[in-house]
RNA sequence: GGCGACGUGGCGGAGUGGCUACGCAGCGGCCUGCAAAGCCGUGUACACCGGUUCGACUCCGGUCGUCGCCUCCA
């Protein structure tokens, strides 16, 4: 196994990955809150943990992911109540297309995904646990967590827990001992029909307790690497350390591991894409319009820790690159890769070890691309099948699945007598009548074939 | 205001104290009946101002600017 580092959020530094148990890496990544179906910016982290989790299962390594729903939440309250459907229902639709969505992306699924409304037991013995150790008080149904009984508060996101803004919430402002405090437990509100039972009254969780009670229901003490976008570092992540760490003891991650932002906007820099700016656009749209190849080829074009700048130039930027990939797939063969190979797939795995840097990573694919194209002898696809499927590109080797109807085969061969024959305005005039039905003719030395037309 | 990330060639985007990133687009050429694909060649790039150094785009300080978080947010 290679040595692998990554950025490391709590501290600020790159950190070698050192698992808790040899051989085994445990990922938790945050997932939606199930309100509406996703948007791009959502599929990043995904995108980015499923990939991290191929690489490492590439090193060698034993690999969980889990990627947690949040179906329970205000937002979900709000959205039912105006489409007048129950939360259950929504939740439950919307959960299922999140699936279906990220299903598209054709990347497999997490090792588990658990759903907050399935994880109340545990979340309930861990809000008594803070209890317990006097990090948390019940008030009128409530729980708070007890912000300054944490003295690491603030570690993970690099506050003073002192200079922070101090504005009140208007929820619970009246309740807490604290401005700082967060909910745990929510009581029941005569508007909202989900609610559990609980020692200190019937109600629902808080958003960032769930997290931490299903790391540890699957990963028990604490988990190697923790994730998700850099908008939740604070306060959901930093809430989550506080409340694993005044309840057991022990740090929640390892590794805290952030992505960016996607951004929208042309010039120099953009706007975050957000539900709450209302300048999104949902996955389903862009794998429909762009396909999913041209999207994962975007995201890994661009560090994971980097905002990356998404709308229709840098897609079709991305499109240029995945065709070039897949037009030299189209000339390799079966098997082992030349001896030349070898040096860039060991610079393309070790971009990846490093901080997990695809762009790099996929420079190496275009170096070994152009090699390819240059090669005279048949060239092996092994090395590049390696390297295209840690990128979660692999489908850029597959041949289409259908070939052209036979009517069009023949109008080919029209064609093709008509240029033996040098009558090129035939043959011109086929070759857009062929373009018009979506097939390009390549004339190569092997004669024409038809190609789908991009 | 506080904290964090960052400012690289037309655009996107890596990286490094002295040596071609890479992609897209452009230009010239080869190949082709013409295309397409491919190949070859081609770009005074590193926000600004100081400092350290034999040498900085790369380190240090400052200035300006962008983005994110500080409220729900991937």
């Amino acid at each position: 196994m290679r040595t692998i580092r990554l950025y490391d959020t709590a501290t600020g530094e790159l950190r070698t990955l050192e698992p808790r148990e040899p051989g085994r890496v445990g990922i938790y990544a945050c997932g939606p809150t199930v309100y509406d179906r996703i948007h791009v910016g959502n599929a990043r982290p995904f995108v980015v943990f499923s990939l991290l989790k191929r690489f490492l299962e590439h090193e060698g390594y034993d690999v969980t992911l889990v990627a947690n729903v949040t179906d329970v939440n205000d937002k979900i309250y709000d959205a039912a109540r105006t489409q007048g459907v129950g939360s259950e229902e929504l939740a439950e639709r919307m959960t299922a297309a999140y699936r279906a969505d990220t299903d598209a992306l054709g990347l497999g699924r997490p090792d588990h995904e658990p759903l907050a409304s399935e994880s109340i037991p545990g979340i309930v013995e861990l809000i008594a646990a803070l209890i317990e150790a006097g990090s948390a008080y019940a008030v009128e149904g409530d729980v708070y967590f007890r912000v300054r009984t944490d003295p690491r508060y603030g570690s993970l996101s690099g506050r003073d827990v002192d200079q922070m803004d101090q504005g009140e919430g208007v929820e619970g402002a009246s309740r807490k001992e604290d401005p700082l405090d967060f909910a745990l437990w929510k009581a029941e509100k005569p508007r909202e029909d989900t609610a559990w039972d609980a020692p200190w009254g019937r109600g629902r969780p808080g958003w960032h307790v769930e997290c931490s009670a299903m790391a540890e229901a699957v990963f028990g003490a604490g988990v190697d690497i923790h994730g998700g976008g850099i908008d939740l570092a604070f306060p959901h992540h930093e809430n989550e350390a506080a409340q694993t760490r005044c309840a057991r003891g022990h740090e929640l991650a390892g590794i805290w591991m952030h992505n960016g932002m996607l951004e929208t906007g042309a010039g120099a820099g953009g706007a975050k894409m957000s539900k709450s700016i209302g300048n999104v656009t949902l996955l389903p749209d862009v794998l429909a319009e762009h396909g999913r190849d041209a999207l994962i080829a975007l995201f890994v074009g661009g560090h994971y820790r980097q905002p990356l700048r998404f709308g229709p130039d840098p897609l079709a930027d991305a499109a240029g690159r995945v065709r070039r990939i897949r037009e030299a797939g189209r000339r390799l063969v079966a098997g082992p890769s030349p001896d030349w190979s070898a040096e860039l797939l060991e610079r393309f795995l070790a971009a990846l070890a490093d901080d997990f840097t695809t762009p790099a990573a996929l420079a190496a694919v275009a170096d070994w691309v152009s090699e390819a194209n240059r090669a005279d002898e048949p060239v092996g696809r092994d090395d590049l099948a390696v390297m295209l499927g840690l990128l979660g590109l692999e489908a850029l080797l597959e041949s289409a699945a259908d070939g052209p109807a036979a009517e069009l085969v023949a109008l080919a061969e029209e064609r093709a007598r008509a240029r033996a024959a040098k009558d090129f305005a035939t043959s011109d005039r086929i070759r857009d009548e062929l373009l018009a039905a979506g097939w390009v003719v390549r004339d190569g030395p092997d004669g024409p074939e038809l190609l789908p037309a991009p």
